[in-house]
DNA sequence: AAATATCCTAGTAATATCATAGGAATATTA
DNA sequence: TAATATTCCTATGATATTACTAGGATATTT
């Protein structure tokens, strides 16, 4: 039941974009620095991202990455799932040809743990986090 | 994200011996033939659900397995975290020694949805479980 | 043209998952 | 008491997933 490296590092340096000023962006290499994810991980990362719409891609010298839309627009959940792919507990709420779906005994307890999460994931922006983020800085923060 | 088949296979099984009438109980071979789990992978799933008193085997001929305590006793969480270990999405939740839990910037959303899974595994009992199976058989039911 | 990026694909090492196998201990039954 | 059926326990192997690394093509800036 773990969100792996891929949504971990993908989340935390689209937190790192967001805190750019605005309009402002960064290479892989700079990100890498300063958040000590690898370059090349966060590049291939970067491919779904950017397919999404999460992130903008701008190449050549000099070039880099920026958030893709307003920030209260880019849900944790657009992320994760961007990167993970689906977030549900159990494959065959996606695969939606489960054949003995009728007569299952625990669909309905994924289903809900599944609704549950997609909830949870999409109830924050980045936007939000980057809010929170400054909360943070000026008062002490207890988890 | 997923929950493993241990979750799964363990979830069915105790709703298997759950409906079994009050008292009785079933041999891993049985459970085996009637849910399709492999019987030894069974066995396996069964030794961290007995140490958390979940079920109860009963050894020698004619043995078998049932449910440790009350119906309404056991949470679905409690058996996915005994045979899944924590259900936390991170485990930077779990040991307690992450050393930038200070200033790390999500950590929050990470804590926020570890608790809403514990919410939602533990909001239901196989006592629930057991009802809404035998609502399931009556009325058409609809996810 | 040289340098610096994104972009894209392939490959590889480590880890986790999903079992299977075999045997010891224990209780029942004949 | 011997045979049988079962839990109980450990080890091992196969497969899948995760977490990267490497290298080169393409685009842009200087």
């Amino acid at each position: 039941m773990r969100i792996s490296t891929r949504g971990r590092y993908s989340l935390e340096a689209l937190l790192y974009l967001a805190l750019l000023p605005e309009g402002n962006f960064a290479s892989t290499r700079s990100i890498s620095e300063n958040t000590g994810i690898s370059d090349s991980y966060l590049e291939q990362l970067f491919i779904p991202l950017k397919k999404a719409g999460i992130i903008r891609g701008i190449r050549g010298a000099q070039g880099g990455y920026l958030p893709g839309k307003p920030l209260a627009q880019i849900l944790v959940g657009d992320i994760l799932r961007a990167v993970e792919g689906s977030l549900s507990p159990m494959m065959c709420l996606v695969n939606e040809v489960c054949p003995s779906a009728g007569e299952c005994k625990t669909r309905h307890t994924w289903a809900k743990l599944y609704e549950e999460i997609n909830g949870c994931v999409d109830s924050a922006s980045l936007a939000d986090l980057v809010a929170s983020y400054y909360l943070m800085d000026k008062q002490e923060y207890a988890i």
